[in-house]
DNA sequence: TTGGTTGCAAAGGTTTTGCAGAGTT
DNA sequence: AACTCTGCAAAACCTTTGCAACCAA
């Protein structure tokens, strides 16, 4: 936990920014809830606990500071509000997201399996792909009363 | 085109809805620009030609209403607005999005591909598929330079 | 002292909603 | 008549921005 703090205080001072409190409150929030993909209302929420005095705005701004050092992966399933994703060490590029339809809840797939996929875009359509975003709609295991599968988190 | 529309009249008196000559324009409208991906906004300038006292609040219930009957899906590429899309005979599970980082454009690839993709996903996730959405970011053949590839229309 | 940073309030942009009137069946 | 549908305006929402005060190097 110290460890990343200190590394994303690095990056930020690489660019002249500074980890205020108020920043580090955000990260620490965004760290505890990992698993978790936080619209800035809810790390507002939480964050609030811990620096009572905090203003949205400010959420707004160090979610957008985060998702350009790209220490953040700023996302949308199409429920009006975006959400949020630490990049963590390895899952830059390579992670995606079930979404129940049932019950809202949003679960991450840690296995790209793209890669033959990107392989055939790049060459078929000559587009030189940087970043992916998939996802599944549909009905999770809670739902539908399955076993907790081995590959979730 | 008379034929889609009044197909889509029929899907709508199904369910004892009304196809009005507001909701005709703006079906019209995306049956014409059908490659695009138009916003609500987009939608709402083009059909004003057509039909001059139109509401945007029409054309926003309209496109709503056409989503939940399946005609048109709804999406979010990140750029703050809902882009719609018709459904084809043959597009609605099987299609994904090119979006260039450099120019903007969209373009669609019609190919699926993800068949092996869900069926580990359904197995090793306990998660039932119902639909997915697949985007790239990257560089288009445009931007590239790269001739316009075959496998786009 | 010079910049970056903050909270507040106001503004911006997209989408939804209330309502009375109009149109259909 | 019952019901859906429409346009308008207002409201609701999420997000961004202007600004004066604040803080740290």
């Amino acid at each position: 936990m110290e460890q990343r703090i200190e590394k994303i205080k690095q990056q930020l001072q690489a660019q002249s920014y500074k980890l205020t409190s108020q920043r580090e409150a955000i990260v620490r929030i965004l760290l505890q809830n990992e698993k978790d993909h936080l619209s800035a209302e809810e790390v507002f929420m939480l964050v609030r606990e811990v620096e009572p005095d905090i203003g949205l705005a400010t959420v707004y701004r160090t979610l957008e500071l985060l998702t350009e050092l790209k220490i953040l992966h700023k996302m949308n399933f199409g429920d009006g509000v975006a959400r949020y994703d630490l990049h963590t060490e390895n899952s830059e590029h390579h992670h995606h997201h079930l979404v129940c339809v049932k019950c809202g809840a949003v679960d991450e797939i840690m296995d790209d399996m793209l890669g033959p996929i990107e392989q055939k875009v790049e060459k078929e359509y000559h587009f030189k792909i940087l970043d992916h975003r998939l996802v599944f709609h549909g009905t999770c295991y809670r739902c539908t009363g399955l076993p907790k599968p081995d590959h979730l988190i």
